[in-house]
DNA sequence: GGAATTTGGTTTATAAAATAAACTAACTAT
DNA sequence: ATAGTTAGTTTATTTTATAAACCAAATTCC
């Protein structure tokens, strides 16, 4: 049968953003947005559902436009990706992979 | 920057689809709507774009409940799915692939 | 032979997701 | 003090996915 692939991974956006977080130890919103070449709202409402589904841990300081969004990968998050990874091959079979 | 993943195969049934066609030289719809457990509504939506993208071919023979709807995917296709494999593998680099 | 069922779909309506537009709150330079 | 900028959030709109309803032809069963 086919295997599932997690929802919440599947989204150009929100696999970007836990892409990039792959690599790096943590990663501000500012960064992110301009990384994904993603809008400010849109990213918004993404982050808080994977930071809602444990997927990352999203700590904001200030206030205004000071207010700084520091987001990082959590256990949950990249054992999510690896689940994500391993359902996704099995769906290319006979590709150059 | 982050690559562009094509949003026609960026899709839980779509993409499911394409996988099955990569294997085999011809599907029908009964058989696409078995193997992916999806509804014949959304199937039928679902491989229509497909079609109407160039990423499969579509034949059917015959109406009613003598109907026979023949998928195969073409060389189009086939190519989209290497394009979208290559993408997707810069997304995990780091991980275990 | 003619209702009731089944088969293989398509069309239309609804729910969910992505995106854009509008807004807020605080700062900065004029 | 007011105009503009920055960092976000909230709300509204558009797009996409899914489900429900439907249709046409074949089949089953009295």
């Amino acid at each position: 049968m086919m295997q599932e692939l997690d929802p919440l991974l599947h989204s150009q956006l929100r696999l970007a953003v836990m892409s990039i977080l792959l690599g790096v130890e943590q990663a501000d919103f500012v960064y992110l947005k301009e990384k994904t070449e993603s809008t400010a709202g849109n990213l918004s409402v993404q982050l808080e559902k994977l930071a809602a589904a444990g997927y990352i841990s999203k700590e904001t300081d200030g206030s205004g436009a000071k207010a700084r969004t520091i987001c990082r990968m959590t256990d949950t998050g990249r054992a999510a990706m690896q689940a994500y990874v391993d359902a996704l091959k099995t769906y290319f079979t006979g590709l150059n992979q």
